[in-house]
DNA sequence: GTCTATATTTTGATAGAC
DNA sequence: GTCTATCAAAATATAGAC
């Protein structure tokens, strides 16, 4: 047979191109990085770039979905290795903190993606994506059925989750940088802990209201 | 008195490329947004956008000043109106969310700022971000000297309050975008609910895990 | 205050030798 | 597979007429 006229799908050049263009993307934002920058990230010519990937848009969407078919593997796992509804909704939220934990340049390219309104996004991503809805949704309706949770909106139940997880692990440069003006220690135990207890409360049949704080529902509705 | 060669603080103009501004940096990011396309948007010519402002760089702090102000106006205004603590809460929690609503850009600049890692921050920007968690500080200090609160870490109680309400109004685009995929209709009010609920009982004195759901305290530690 | 025309730099991408 | 050299387009910014 011939020699394969498209580049490997494997190789040490490219691994340490997807990992530049990781760092890249993450910090700078798609138009903010420079195929020059993620090149000498990498140690390698530019032309090199361009030899293992079609541009930088595909370049940019192979890490989108690496990283998002992350997450969905994660968190499907969790649904998969069965448990109550609370035990699977913790399992839900420590999937998706440790992925970004492990993989910090996560949080900061999910938070881009929605400011940029998906402009990025391809259906092979988009796919990921909609698992991670679907396996909370799926979860949500098991506490529904076992009489634990009472019926929630998932998207809101996502937004509730997700968005303190993202917003936490984002601005972790962010707090690196500025700890002399808010020298704030802040524990990934903590916010999980917080996110989770935040969460059963909200779902819990029992009304939010009921449970200490007389003072809950009142004011402009 | 002689003419000023300082261009005016105020003019049609001038409100013109702010608003343009405002809508090409929320959806491009500051790198992503051009001075081309922002002139285009305000229906002027480009030439005067360097007549009104220093620069690109310039402009877009500028925005990100009275962005941040306006939210540091608003939740200052509701401490300073008083009542309880959990009122405080809700009131700071309106605040946030009716900002970003009625300035559609806000949510998702915020958002890239903080991917950013703050890199186009400037002093006189981060004075009024200190203000907010300031603001949220104080009402949880109320509320603890009060009793009804216990004392939680004021980072991770807005990490829960400004993340799920940043993602939820930054992701109206992309919710409207891929409407037939996910059709899920989310309310302003339902969101406000959910993270008021979930925040009083992360905050609430008595511990979250006895309101009924007798399982929350488990699994990993 | 407003516009045209243009200078200058940067950047994504490629041709072609080795 | 890797590199040098380079192109063509785009983008920030300014000069100078009106």
């Amino acid at each position: 047979m011939a020699r394969p006229r498209t580049p490997p799908a494997a190789s040490a050049t490219r691994d340490r191109l997807l990992a530049a263009a990781r760092d890249e993307f993450a910090s700078r934002g798609f138009d903010g990085a420079k195929v020059d920058r993620i090149a000498a990230r990498a140690r390698v010519n530019k032309a090199m770039l361009y030899y293992h990937f079609p541009g930088k848009t595909a370049l940019y969407r192979t890490i989108l979905l690496e990283l998002f078919s992350g997450v969905a593997a994660a968190v499907a796992a969790v649904r998969q290795g069965g448990g109550t509804p609370d035990a699977q909704l913790r399992g839900f939220i420590e999937a998706v903190a440790d992925r970004g934990l492990a993989h910090p340049q996560f949080p900061r390219m999910w938070l881009r993606e929605i400011a940029d309104g998906g402009r990025h996004l391809s259906p092979p991503i988009i796919a990921p994506m909609r698992t991670v809805v679907g396996t909370l949704a799926a979860i949500l309706a098991d506490g529904c059925a076992a009489g634990v949770f009472r019926p929630v909106n998932p998207f809101v139940t996502q937004v509730g989750i997700v968005g303190p997880l993202l917003f936490f692990m984002a601005t972790a440069p962010v707090r690196e940088r500025f700890r002399r003006l808010a020298p704030i220690a802040v524990r990934r135990d903590e916010v999980v802990a917080h996110v989770l207890a935040a969460t059963l409360a909200a779902v819990a049949v029992t009304p939010p209201g009921s449970s200490g704080n007389a003072s809950s529902r009142r004011g402009t509705p």
